[in-house]
DNA sequence: GCCGATTTGTCCGTATGTATC
DNA sequence: CGATACATACGGACAAATCGG
């Protein structure tokens, strides 16, 4: 719920960009009108305005205005900036999400899997493989490792729906910050044996670790995404911040 | 230079998150100390703050305070959000920058070339194919377009230099904002060539529309890495901004 | 369980600087 | 030069979450 002032500017704005109203590059109404149109002080305005910019949708600039560079083409493609479920994105581009839960085992953290991971050697964990299709098509395996301290009494079953549905709304998990890096690899037996890899002998990885509201890591991920189907979104804005 | 005062704190905070200041998941000085370090209002310090938060150094919780979660083993690698030259990138890391022009053109954009850039059909063009080698290793190919109407003058020297100094530097653009996109794709000829690519048949692909201050996109280009070396990190946080 | 102190989150109003036209 | 627009910075007020007594 956006019960944040600026967050429902934001939306507001995010969604008038989307429908149209504004030509590509043309310029936005100036921040005095915003304010008395959303009726709210300069910093909210600025503040919903920054987030735009940072999602790409707009461009600022000092003493002329804020112009739509908003292409509707490029903004469908699979994933954007932002934790988003595979559930989540699929809905998102109106696809059927189908999961298969290939492996759901407890195990301890040895040195190895602690150094890929970052959970410390010893800690007890849940290590799920699940294959993910967009319909109907295997599209990326997941390998999940969740912190049983944190994530108590996770079951195959919740792992064939949505877990992070389960960890929100069931366990009230706040999930704030996750850290990712993408690499390509060289394709796995469990990769060549599942997703439908045709010519490609690689695909293109996703690693990451997700943090708790109380800075716990408390899941590593690695997805391995096939690569004809993989596409990543990025907004970058030079050194000033 | 950082005449901005947050940029300045930011910068500050940064680099001592950085030199070990703190330990991991240690709390930093609450915004009120801050506020008296830098002799500062609140908004300043939280303006530094929440760039920090971005950068994925910190995290913020509501009535506890800020903590560190910031692990240089992870932070070393090739690239961060944020537009850098290649470089740039290079020299952070103290590794030795060495580019190869293979191609310089001038070209009038056809129908093709303008649905893959952006560019309009029949704008004029620089095209330049650049071999890019970090300690005399070939990692990556580049192919940037630029419109002639804002780059102006162009020439096989700088390009063997840094074109982003250029274009700062002497033509005084201002680099504002870049929408990328990551793919995985099948190797062509020339990757194959020039590319040391082993096993490999595929490469990681980021492709890259920069606008100027004005809004103009006035370069589209796309990388091609040889997968062994190619790492991108990102930082994401769940929905509220 | 309640209360108060601390800390971050949201919002407002104002002043000044700087770029554009 | 003046008007407009965004950028930076300050100060204050109240809300919400956390923690200790």
């Amino acid at each position: 719920m956006p019960k944040a002032k600026y967050d429902s500017i934001y939306k507001g704005l995010k969604s008038r960009i989307e429908t149209g109203e504004f030509d590509f590059q043309e310029l936005l109404p100036s921040e005095n009108h915003l304010i008395q149109d959303y009726n709210c002080s300069r910093n909210t305005v600025r503040r919903a305005v920054a987030a735009l910019v940072a999602d790409g949708y707009v461009q600022t600039q000092q003493g002329k205005g804020v112009r739509n560079i908003f292409q509707p083409a490029i903004q469908t493609s699979f994933t954007i900036g932002g934790i988003e479920s595979f559930r989540e994105s699929a809905l998102r581009n109106h696809q059927i999400p189908r999961t298969r839960v290939l492996l759901f085992a407890e195990i301890t953290a040895d040195q190895k899997i602690a150094k890929r991971t970052g959970f410390s050697s010893g800690s007890r964990l849940y290590y799920i493989q699940r294959l993910h299709y967009l319909d109907e098509k295997p599209l990326i395996i997941n390998h999940n490792y969740f912190l049983k301290d944190v994530v108590t009494s996770l079951t195959r079953e919740i792992a064939e729906e949505s877990i992070y549905a389960y960890l929100e709304n069931e366990l009230h998990i706040s999930i704030v910050t996750s850290k990712r890096i993408m690499t390509v690899e060289k394709m796995t037996q469990i990769d060549e044996k599942y997703l439908e890899l045709g010519d490609y002998n690689c695909l293109a990885v996703v690693s990451s670790q997700t943090y708790n509201g109380d800075g716990v890591m408390f899941e590593y991920t690695q997805s391995r995404h096939r690569p004809d189907y993989f596409c990543f979104q990025d907004n970058a804005t030079r050194n000033p911040r």
